[in-house]
DNA sequence: TTTACAAAGATAGTAATACTATTAAATAAA
DNA sequence: TTTATTTAATAGTATTACTATCTTTGTAAA
């Protein structure tokens, strides 16, 4: 049997489905490889068109502008990581082992074993590290959020929320700390690769350095000495 | 006796020094206004020197582009935050209250209690909140990072990892924590005001409910529970 | 007092970006 | 077959992010 992930995206978020045409693939597909390769300020609808042997009219059929093909791969990714996130941890019987594999997932980099067509998800991890806050850092958060659009994250910073909860069911922030935990998962990579001395890795830039100093901060608020 | 508070900026980040001059003092006012106001994507050197009666090429003889004008008044930012936290801190005896008070500062909206002249604090640290990861988050981090421009940032960072120590000399991960400490501040902030379902602090938008949070995180790892 | 020289102002120009509008070709429904 | 409707191709525009050049003005050393 073979099995194929297919992710339901917020229609708000393109003009035309590209997941249904060839064209459409090919804009996502070569979106990611080309805000990998340069960074999202210089990805333009004119590179990329010219890169899938299109017009830039082409791929405005698909996406009003390039914030919001921004958001559909970066939201991509948190549905993509939700569902990853799932897989790994249903067969783990404590919180604490689920919230550990969480942690791990967030903050290694990708072993492609979810599989899907047309997305590279390694390049994608990626780019959500660098780029990903972009999505929600405008002056139109409020309007974008209306519409649902960050649903995806949102779901995603709920899911681990809930098993912070089990760990501990009178713990006061598990969403607050939820969200922490991806934000920090990223932004530490980030920082130990690119300004190192912001943490205290050096330039080991070693994953694991950045997941020692998580489930150290994480498990240490859910297990708190007792003090007042 | 009149204190005035002269914040020595990096000589890379400008082509002509801004406070040396009434046009200077202008660019940086005015911009920090125009950006609070519509956003860093939406603020051009075009619209500045409408503004501020001069013309494009008027702030092209101070500033390189618009991102290096960004990086300077978030690192005239950061220099200002440190100096105001060493005023806040120096008289307090316990390394545990001044990191208190860190969070405290880092967290609410700034009360102008130390001056300067052609800044407004208040603008600033709210644009800091939005606009300040574009400073570092981009495919130039490294040749930026070269030219010492994210120095202010590191500072801070460094300033408050001491005292992190002082609170307890075996923690392992002072400058993670330190910058941790600083992203979490503000964009647990923004997410309460923006997105804020992921927190804990539904719509009450009470600066003192993130600060709960980050104190909790802080001194839980920095004394936890015996357990291995 | 002249010279000089740096700062600011005025004007123009360019390549690229982020779009929009119009028209033509292909395809599907009646 | 005719007629809609979708899809593609071409062209065009306003804005952005600059660069270049030339003139004026205040100021300060010779």
């Amino acid at each position: 049997m073979e099995l194929s992930l297919q992710i339901k995206m917020n229609e708000k978020l393109f003009l035309r489905n590209p997941e249904e045409t060839e064209l459409g693939r090919e804009i996502i597909l070569n979106s990611i490889f080309l805000i990998h390769k340069a960074g999202f300020e210089s990805f333009t609808f004119k590179k990329l068109a010219l890169k899938i042997g299109t017009t830039e009219a082409g791929i405005y059929r698909y996406f009003e502008n390039k914030h919001r093909l921004l958001v559909y791969i970066v939201s991509w990714y948190w549905s993509w990581l939700e569902y990853k996130v799932m897989v790994h941890t249903n067969n783990l019987k404590s919180p604490e082992l689920k919230l550990k594999k969480i942690i791990q997932i967030l903050a290694t980099d990708v072993k492609d074993d979810v599989q899907t067509k047309h997305v590279d998800e390694l390049l994608l991890h990626e780019i959500v590290r660098m780029e990903g806050a972009k999505a929600y850092l405008t002056r139109h958060v409020t309007e974008d959020n209306k519409q649902r659009i960050f649903k995806p994250y949102k779901d995603l910073c709920g899911a681990i929320a809930v098993i912070i909860l089990e760990c501990n069911p009178k713990y006061k922030y598990p969403r607050s700390l939820s969200s922490t935990i991806i934000e920090v998962a990223h932004y530490q990579n980030f920082f130990m690769k690119n300004l190192p001395s912001l943490t205290d890795f050096g330039k080991i830039k070693d994953d694991w350095k950045v997941i020692g100093f998580l489930e150290d901060l994480v498990f240490a608020s859910l297990f708190p000495a007792t003090r007042k």
